[in-house]
DNA sequence: TTTGATATGATTGTCCTGCAATCGACAATG
DNA sequence: CATTGTCGATTGCAGGACAATCATATCAAA
């Protein structure tokens, strides 16, 4: 029908209800961009569509619009949420303050092998900046500051950031404004330094210049 | 029956739907200390006690879920939140780093009204903390704080504070384990000062001082 | 005693049907 | 033109039904 065909043979026995399950297919399309900010979003139809009730969807939709992603007037319907300039102003900065945090704690309970991770993560990104194919750049980009949000230790800002994220990544595939080009790589040698290092102040100032020097809204 | 008598005589006519009302009262319940860490919440008796449906009442303990209020394992029940060290260390450093953000915020779009405004709300506090009333003092103190959010005119900022603040009420009713006893009113004059003279370093320093001084965890 | 298998009850997961409430748009009316 | 009423679409909410799963108790076997 739609959804429980995948009995993931690989060990992780998929105990993820339908409900949840559901949010995940409507939460990629909506990053990826298949799904733009605007598109209505009819609980009958989506049910249809992925072969499960009206119920389990609606929980669904509820649980897309806790992570701002879809918005609901009442007794009209939902829609994949569109940013004004006001929003974006507010995922970029709160998304810097998020990862100026993370970058400080990282470099605050850095070990060996962390800083080991951060290293390769780091070169793996210089290398695929000098080939330049931008999709992958991006997604060694993301790789890289969503590892420093895990050396971090800190769950909660761990989903908070992805929240931040999942909003902006939907804009992004929206509005088909493509990440920074260039000079990505560089920019980030010291902010790694800093964390490898245990320097927690320099590590903060520069994950935050990194994330607000780009681009200056409002 | 449960919820929907209230028809609001006064003009605001009540909009909420049913599902965010049974959420709110069960948020109630949970910040009050009524529900205490631990409690299983059973939809079918929740359902019976409001006199809802056991399908809106799923929908609101979603919504408390993703608000970090409630825990749900499969198919075995749905419990009010128990936090551990780490939960609270968690809060802590993230209610800080937000509160630093909005005090930096708020510094730099003062208004004379905005300072005004928080003059009279630290004047409030002091003279609270004259008195004596501890109840007082913290609602005069949180209500300092979150003057401070709004003045910084960030939605993001305040609803993630939010949430923190709430999962934080949460655990200080079920512990009854009251705020700064001491002191408070002093601690803030200098961060009040900072964001009423624009100085947006000085203000985000003062507010994290004040929160991560008065408790050292892990 | 310990372990393992089995039965059982409680609770959630999911589906269904049905109807009321509300919104948006459009026609009718003055 | 402005107002009002109607109508279709959609959500809000109720209630019932059954399967899936968990937790626990129970009993049998080693």
């Amino acid at each position: 029908m739609g959804i429980q065909e995948e009995m993931n043979k690989s060990a992780k026995i998929s105990k993820r209800s339908l409900e949840s399950q559901a949010a995940d297919l409507m939460r990629e399309d909506i990053i990826n961009g298949n799904l733009t900010p605007g598109t209505r979003l009819v609980e009958t139809t989506l049910a249809k569509e992925y072969g499960l009730s009206r119920g389990t969807i609606r929980i669904a939709l509820h649980q897309l619009g806790s992570e701002g992603l879809v918005t609901q007037v009442p007794y009209a319907g939902w829609s994949v949420t569109e940013l004004n300039d006001q929003d974006l102003w507010e995922l970029y900065t709160l998304r810097a303050t998020l990862e100026g945090m993370a970058a400080r704690l990282a470099a605050e309970r850095i070990c060996e092998e962390g800083a080991e991770r951060l290293r390769e993560a780091y070169q793996q990104l210089l290398a695929l900046c000098k080939l330049g194919d931008l999709k992958a750049i991006t997604r060694a980009d993301l790789d890289l500051h969503k590892l420093i949000i895990e050396l971090s230790s800190h769950s909660r800002l761990a989903s908070q950031y992805q929240l931040v994220e999942n909003q902006f990544l939907a804009y992004i595939a929206a509005a088909n404004r493509d990440f920074e080009p260039e000079s990505v790589g560089l920019s980030h040698a010291a902010l790694v330094e800093a964390i490898c290092e245990g320097e927690s102040d320099r590590a903060e100032a520069e994950a935050i210049r990194n994330i607000t020097g780009f681009e200056e809204l409002r």
